[in-house]
DNA sequence: TTCGTGACCTAGC
DNA sequence: AGCTAGGCCACGA
């Protein structure tokens, strides 16, 4: 960083605060794209949080698969391997869905 | 700086 | 239930 002034520093903060909230999430628990980034602190930055998580590299242990969009499904193409990958994980810590993919939502009471 | 794009969201039909 | 349109906001060329 050779110079400039420090737009850096703020971008990396607000990276950091949205990995710190996406690695709470517990095992079984699901969130959308909106509900993740106004955890984070910042609110109406739904498809920010959708770019950081493309952006992520693979052998990071956040949570992705996760964070669902509002319409309660997987924002990947169904035919996609990334789509098959995502409801796997979820359906291996319990999460059920629908053969239409459809993702249950958050119960309160177990787990 | 303006423009195009997107792992989004909500409202309407 | 599914599709469309408009809005939103940050990022990269």
């Amino acid at each position: 960083m050779t110079n400039s002034h420090q737009p850096d520093t703020a971008a990396v903060s607000a990276a950091e605060r949205l990995y710190t909230v996406l690695a709470a999430i517990p095992a079984g628990t699901v969130v959308t794209y909106g509900q993740l980034a106004a955890l984070a602190g910042f609110p109406r930055r739904a498809r920010w949080v959708g770019q950081m998580l493309q952006r992520l590299p693979e052998g990071s242990r956040l949570p992705w698969h996760r964070v669902i969009n509002a319409q309660g499904r997987s924002s990947f193409p169904p035919a996609s391997p990334a789509y098959a990958r995502q409801l796997q994980l979820l359906r291996a810590e319990g999460v059920v869905i629908s053969p239409s993919g459809r993702i249950a939502l958050q119960r309160h009471g177990l787990n």
